[in-house]
RNA sequence: GGGCCCGUGGCGAAACUGGCAGACGCAGCGGACUUAAAAUCUGCGGCCGCAAGGCGUGUGGGUUCGAUUCCCACCGGGCCCA
């Protein structure tokens, strides 16, 4: 029996204080178990609403948000918490700087993927998804995000899309009043129309008076105002599949998947009236704090352009064919006219003509080709129609054709050619041996007849002494000159055209929220009561898709449920009798309808008699301008004080720039305009977090082979296992068949939670796409091991403080906590890091942990540096913060955390130097390093550079012609 | 084809408003500690050159006392629209 054991024994529990993998797993768990709200709700911070238990009214509000995510049954994908830890780093400091915080978490949950492994599995998407939802649940909270989730729910639960439906009933009961360019309610309209009796135009083009209406009209004229509306709309329905397809989904008339027909036909649904908005979209963008490229975007996507309507006769037709052109001015170079196959007076040439199979063959062959196909190929395709149009302005007679360039659903069908210059025209017009007319003169760029000249200039061959002159007019000249004769001929008017088609709001489809209206056996619609909502959506047996010639929905398949009386449904008995037949509306709400308005429900998700409390949506959605003089909380939208509002920070990736951002403004415009919200803008700030990639391999013939089937041979070369075949390094998006995907549980179990967080943030600006490396993660352990170590002995646990604080380091400290605190408002979190990285590598390096009882820094040092990092790291920063007393369990049993403590205070005088060192440049080369005092003037500054030994050598006796002093930053001297 | 964005060491990146290019991290090389290894601490590190020095932010030009930053053209990559 020897000592020896005993000795051992100490040394090897010598680390048993490590920051390991399994040590930072076990702390993180025990923080997230301690800190956990006993309601269940998870590890989180609890914000109430005014008027609640708790709620401090002299705090300011942040309100910060982040695109819920779709709970797939693959998991979180490491794309996920990139934003959410930068969002959570931020709501964290804003929480130490004293702001009421609302940051909430959801599900956006109704989608194909769900409805999809229902028809193979015949399993409820409910079911499934919900697994899902919790499955994410579980992973978010492993990550420490400190949610509010007391306000958390699903788009699927029917206490939140009871109010989705409500809101659809909102915009179906209400007009767009072009007068005030606002919504109202249709009762006003009808109201209107009864108070002024007036003359309405009835489909099929009769006028009548209101009060000689029949009841049925009436109501039909009112539908062709709702802002939801039933609109007949082309669809590419595909019968074996079942399924209406989008036009990506489309190729050469067959289904991309299976490749079976597609028909392309006109289908009644439900249609958002969003064009009715198009310039208040536009408008309200130079309003909001978003990136420009997304301003871009949606000015693009919304595409307003001014120009005209012109109407030219056609010969042998009663009625004019109409065009809109942004170019009136090159009215005289018109020298033929193109429509689109699908336009009614192609129909009707055909009519007259029935021997003409060319141009029958052509339209069958056009009809059923995808919008997408028809811009895309290069090739010029068209035929005669055998009809002639007028000219107005030159009076001469020119072709109408056909071709499927022209698509019927921009602008009027139809537009009028002028080929000198415009390139499809000119395209057109050389394929077919069309008159080229030139009317526009450029400089710069003289019309040869080579090809299309399509700038503004000055009008040429275009006069007619009979009509409108308007040689040597300047575009914008000639454009006015020829609206203006238009106008006064009654040939045309001045005219604005959106490329914003009204928003098709019906899918063909199970998973989604029904739309909560029914059909009486003549085919007209009755809202269901707000009163009786939600129509639950009923449970198939068999979710798959009917096979049919006509669009059959699979909620057709609930016999039951669709079949019912109006009063079984909850439609108001005085609109229809409640034993009248009535039978559902079966197609289903789009997956974009519950993520327009999510962001409003977090203010009050529990509210079960309003869509919103009032109180609750003004606090979080209003707010001041900056400039504004008036300060404290406002009580109404005041366009003098306050900016457009919505949420104060609205983190997502880019891909839902466009179509999320657009709906969602839009929805929030109209329940503006209804007295519903208290702003006319949902997002005030806008940010898009970058992509996280990863890398991949790519073969000489630029084929990618899955990572896992590669190796290294040496530093950064790599060849494919199999062949030896050498290959390169690129940077992909990470996918299931590159095997490049990165498991977040995967990399938490090798490092922790923190450092997952900080990884992230570090790995570059957050805007930026970014590869992920595996290899890098490290590199910022190795910073929470070292500043574990800095605070705590390794072996004891205990505390390693310092006695006294050293002048520069405490110098250090104050700098890092202004620029981490900067940098964390400015979302500049990698260079945040970096800055802590620097202070806990100074703090280390003098010491170098020789005396094991004595640490870098002293008790209050350690307390701010725990509190800067608690943001980033708050796991390791709160059992750091627990050993100092600032975090834990107090005497009285209350869980406490850094989450109480302020921001630490920067003392403005440690942020200065007495001296600084500048450099000295002759001709722009540094030549000396001058230390000057840092209040030093600049005639000082040159003094001194001028009379330094290497300044001299280095001018070696040339006259020096100038001096440039920057104070602070250098000296620059011309010789 | 049009529009927008981006090109900085072997890699991820930093650089305020035109003012010391490469902070910080990874990888690499060396030293200390260790019987050894790991871990840790510590040093070096754009390229060429023994050095002095020269050259360097995709390429070529321009503006400026001074350019990664501003302007023009080109090359390469990405995104959006057509």
């Amino acid at each position: 029996m020897s000592a020896q054991p005993t000795e051992k024994a100490p040394e090897a529990n010598e680390l048993q204080h490590r920051y390991s993998a399994a040590y930072a797993n076990a702390l993180e768990e025990r923080w997230q178990a301690s800190l956990a709200w006993p309601n269940g709700e998870g590890y989180g911070f609890r914000q109430p609403n005014p008027g609640e238990a708790g709620f401090d009214a002299s705090k300011p509000k942040f309100y910060c948000l982040d695109m819920f995510p779709y709970p797939s049954g693959a998991g979180l994908h490491v794309g996920h918490p990139e934003g959410y830890t930068a969002t959570d780093i931020l709501c964290r400091y804003k929480k130490l700087k004293g702001f009421n915080v609302l940051h909430p978490m959801g599900w956006d949950a109704f989608g194909l993927p769900a409805e999809q492994y229902a028809i193979q599995t015949g399993v409820h998407p409910e079911v499934t998804t919900k697994k899902a939802i919790d499955n994410f649940r579980r992973q978010l909270r492993r990550f420490g995000f400190m949610y509010d989730w007391s306000r958390e729910f699903a788009t699927i639960d029917p206490d939140y899309y009871r109010w989705t439906q409500w809101i659809w009933l909102q915009a179906y009961s209400s007009w767009f009043d072009p007068a005030v360019k606002k919504a109202r309610r249709i009762a006003e309209l009808e109201a209107k129309f009864a108070r002024e009796d007036s003359l309405v135009t009835l489909d099929g083009g009769v006028a009548k008076k209101w009060s000689a209406c029949t009841k049925r009209e009436k109501q039909a004229h009112l539908d062709t105002h709702r802002l939801a509306y039933l609109g007949t709309q082309t669809v590419n329905w595909c019968p074996k599949l079942g399924t209406v397809l989008a036009n990506e989904e489309v190729i050469d008339g067959r289904s991309e998947r299976g490749g079976f027909p597609v028909l392309r036909m006109p289908l009644k649904q439900w249609m958002f009236r969003i064009t009715a908005y198009a310039d208040r979209l536009l408008e309200d963008l130079a309003h909001v704090d978003w990136p420009d490229m997304t301003r871009t975007l949606q000015t693009e996507w919304i595409g307003r352009s001014e120009g005209a309507e012109i109407r030219f006769a056609v010969d042998g037709e009663s009625e004019p064919l109409i065009v809109f052109t942004t170019r009136p001015d090159t009215i005289f170079g018109a020298t033929y006219m193109v429509v689109a196959p699908e336009h009614p007076l192609v129909a009707r040439a055909l009519a007259r003509d029935a021997a003409n199979t060319k141009l029958a063959e052509y339209v069958a062959w056009a009809k059923n080709r995808s919008d997408i196909d028809r811009q895309a190929s290069k090739e010029k395709t068209g035929c005669a129609t055998g009809l002639f149009a007028v000219n107005p302005a030159t009076g001469a007679r020119i072709p109408v054709w056909t071709a499927d360039y022209v698509l019927m659903g921009y602008g009027t069908g139809a537009i009028m050619a002028v080929p000198a210059h415009d390139e499809r025209d000119f395209e057109f017009a050389k394929a077919f041996g069309l008159a080229i007319q030139q009317v526009v003169e450029i400089d710069g760029s003289p019309f040869t007849g080579d090809t299309a000249t399509a700038g503004e200039g000055r009008a040429v061959n275009s006069a007619n002494a009979a009509t409108v002159s308007i040689d040597g007019l300047s575009t914008a000249d000639a454009k006015r000159a020829v609206i203006a004769w238009l106008e006064k001929s009654n040939l045309g008017a001045r005219r604005v055209n959106y490329r914003l088609r009204d928003w098709l709001f019906s899918r063909q489809r199970y998973w989604g929220e029904p739309f909560p209206i029914v059909f009486d056996e003549e085919g007209n619609h009755y809202p269901v009561s707000a009163s009786q909502l939600p129509v639950v959506l009923p449970p198939l047996a068999d979710y798959s898709p009917i096979e049919s010639d006509t669009p059959q929905p699979p909620l057709a398949k609930a016999r039951e449920w669709t079949h019912t009386t109006a009063g079984a449904a909850g439609v108001d008995p005085a609109l229809l009798a409640p034993d009248t037949p009535v039978v559902r509306e079966t197609n289903t709400m789009p997956g974009w309808a519950g993520s327009c308005w999510y962001y409003l429900r977090y203010s009050s998700p529990k509210d079960a008699s309003r869509f919103v409390s009032p109180e609750a949506e003004r606090y979080w959605m209003l707010s001041r301008k900056k400039s504004a003089a008036s300060a404290g909380v406002p009580t109404a939208y005041d366009p003098a004080t306050c900016h457009t509002g919505g949420v104060d920070l609205y983190v997502g990736g880019s891909e839902h720039a466009v179509l999320h951002c657009l709906y969602a403004r839009f929805w929030h415009k109209m329940l503006f305009d209804l007295g519903h919200v208290s702003t006319p803008e949902p997002f005030g700030k806008l940010f898009h977090q970058g992509l996280i990639t990863s890398y991949a391999f790519q073969r000489a013939d630029r084929s990618l082979v899955p990572t896992d089937q590669v190796t290294e041979v040496k530093e950064g070369e790599f060849v494919e296992t199999a062949t030896g075949e050498k290959v390169t390094q690129i940077v992909a998006k990470m996918s299931k068949s590159l095997k490049n995907v990165v498991n977040p549980d995967e990399v938490i179990a090798d490092y922790g939670a923190d450092t997952f967080r900080l990884y992230e943030m570090y790995m570059g600006p957050l805007e930026a796409s970014k590869p992920w490396n595996t290899r890098d993660i490290v590199g910022v352990f190795r910073f929470l091991q070292r500043a574990w170590r800095l605070a705590v002995d390794e072996r004891t646990g205990e505390l390693l403080l310092a006695a006294n604080a050293d002048a520069k380091l405490e110098k250090l400290l104050h700098r890092t906590i202004h620029k981490v605190g900067d940098d964390i408002e400015k979302l500049s979190f990698n260079t945040a890091i970096a800055a802590m990285i620097e202070f806990v590598n100074a703090a280390t390096r003098p010491q170098s942990m020789t005396d094991p009882t004595q640490g870098g820094l002293t008790r209050d040092q350690l307390a701010h540096f725990a509190t800067i990092l608690w943001p980033f790291a708050p796991h390791i920063a709160d059992e750091i913060g627990a050993k100092l007393g600032l975090s834990g369990t107090t005497a009285e049993g209350v869980r406490i955390s850094i989450a109480t403590q302020p921001w630490p205070a920067v003392d403005p005088m440690k942020l200065v130097d007495d001296e600084v060192e500048m450099p000295v440049q002759i001709q722009g080369k540094i030549k000396a390093r001058l230390m000057v005092p840092a209040k030093a003037d600049a005639a000082a500054v040159e003094a001194l550079a001028l009379a330094h030994a290497d300044v001299v050598a280095a001018i070696a006796g040339r006259p020096v012609k100038k001096v440039v002093v920057v104070p602070g930053r250098m000296v620059n001297i011309v010789v």
